[in-house]
DNA sequence: CTAATAGTGTCTGTTAGACAATATCTG
DNA sequence: CAGATATTGTCTAACAGACACTATTAG
């Protein structure tokens, strides 16, 4: 950021009064907001509004908005902020996804978005009544997205399926208990395959990111050890990623 | 993006007329220049001019600017416009590195800037006067940066070093011809730490993105394969990381 | 020849992958 | 007991780390 430079390189600037005198895009939030349910990931979103002069009428989009410069100090606090409202939960891992800002992206006018990415479990949601959760079939979503939320989220699918190849990112999308297996199922659903029992085990217990409590989860068949995350809030990052893909 | 839930929300949104009539942040876009020289890594960074009204008069800051609605189609041409005006070259490597934005970053207002990541070779920099290298000492920066550029930049670096472990990105830190050996001494630049020469080797061989050139690199001693890297222009990611500290 | 750096080989430890074996519950 | 799932163990292959060894130049 160099005032001058600006003002010579575009014809932008502040003038003599200290007036930034020139035309300003669009800022919002956006937030792509995971869950798993039903065996399926899923992902957040809200239907646009029909009123007069609104873009993208009915489609569904990602939960998001105008950053507002009374009420959110900043980026990260906009999109808890939104993550709020839509949801009611306080999201134990949001991260910044990355940000899309064009001149055509918006009809309203050039117009640039900071995406976040979080990570909730299943039943943490309280859903306003425009939100609802939609699956996502084989890393794709069905439905045509407003703006270019479409490519947000295929971005931030990808994402996810990257870190989850080398960190412990699951976890956040588990319930306060939890067991190996049902770990193990959440990391298949998010890769869309299978992992070795014995190698996911030995991997997720020497990484130190979960201790068991004293219960099991009760079946028709052997109990299996509950456990709960360690406190630390951060994911932990392995040294190799699970059997890649080729 | 949803305009009803904003103006709901904030007391923002649509007039009948259509006008989006609320504040606005500012919108800039500042890129973090990486090179190698004299064995260190290097960032480029400017000097803010002194002129009345100026935030942080001759501090330095990394290049960047207001984003111009008229001239810069998206975010990413406005980073590769402010590398090119900064130095000369198109970068062989231009990433997202995220955004930050809040009230009280800039003095004149809420403001938001997209921040970039780019990694040039050493002699391809044709600088403009006020612009100049800063060598990084053990992963710091010794001058105060304007704005909060010094957390860019720190996050900028911790980006570098976690990609280097498990990535080819300092291939683009090379020259168009180098031996493995300097490009070893590249990733021991960034890593800050010595690598194994033989392990070294396969690894960057079996990935299979660089290719021999018919030259060999001669000095008092025994000559060195040429290389060069292939035409793919996305990083390679190894599946392990280097060895790891600790 | 020596000095210097490039490049290869050998051994060892760790860990993922495959898969078999055993454990512990319900009914 | 049978059925089901949890948990552990065993064997192998791949590969990083350490480090020794060989190769090829200039002078």
């Amino acid at each position: 950021m160099a005032g001058k430079d600006r003002a010579q390189e575009s014809g932008q600037g502040l003038g003599k009064s200290g007036h930034l005198d020139f035309p300003r895009p669009l800022t919002t939030v956006d937030v792509v907001i995971f869950s798993i349910s039903g065996d399926k990931l899923q992902v957040l979103l809200v239907q646009r509004p029909a009123g007069e002069g609104e873009p993208f009428p009915l489609l569904l989009a990602l939960p998001g908005g105008f950053v507002d410069v009374a009420k959110d100090r900043d980026l990260a606090a906009c999109a808890a902020r939104k993550l709020k409202e839509k949801t009611g939960v306080t999201s134990p891992y949001l991260e910044q996804l990355g940000s899309w800002g064009s001149a055509s992206r918006d009809p309203r006018g050039w117009s640039a978005t900071h995406a976040y990415f979080a990570l909730i479990p299943a039943e943490a949601s309280v859903l306003t009544p425009d939100a609802r959760w939609c699956p996502i079939h084989g890393g794709r979503l069905k439905e045509k997205l407003a703006f270019d939320h479409g490519d947000i989220l295929a971005s931030a699918i990808q994402r996810l399926r990257n870190k989850v190849e080398y960190t412990s990112l699951p976890a956040y999308l588990m319930p306060a208990e939890f067991t190996l297996p049902d770990l193990q199922r959440v990391y298949e659903i998010v890769l869309d395959r299978p992992l070795e029992k014995s190698a996911f085990r030995t991997r997720i217990l020497s990484a130190d990111m979960i201790e068991p409590v004293a219960k099991m989860r009760r079946g028709p068949n052997r109990p299996a050890q509950l456990y709960r995350l360690k406190k630390s809030s951060e994911p932990v990052y392995f040294v190799r990623t699970f059997n890649p893909p080729e």
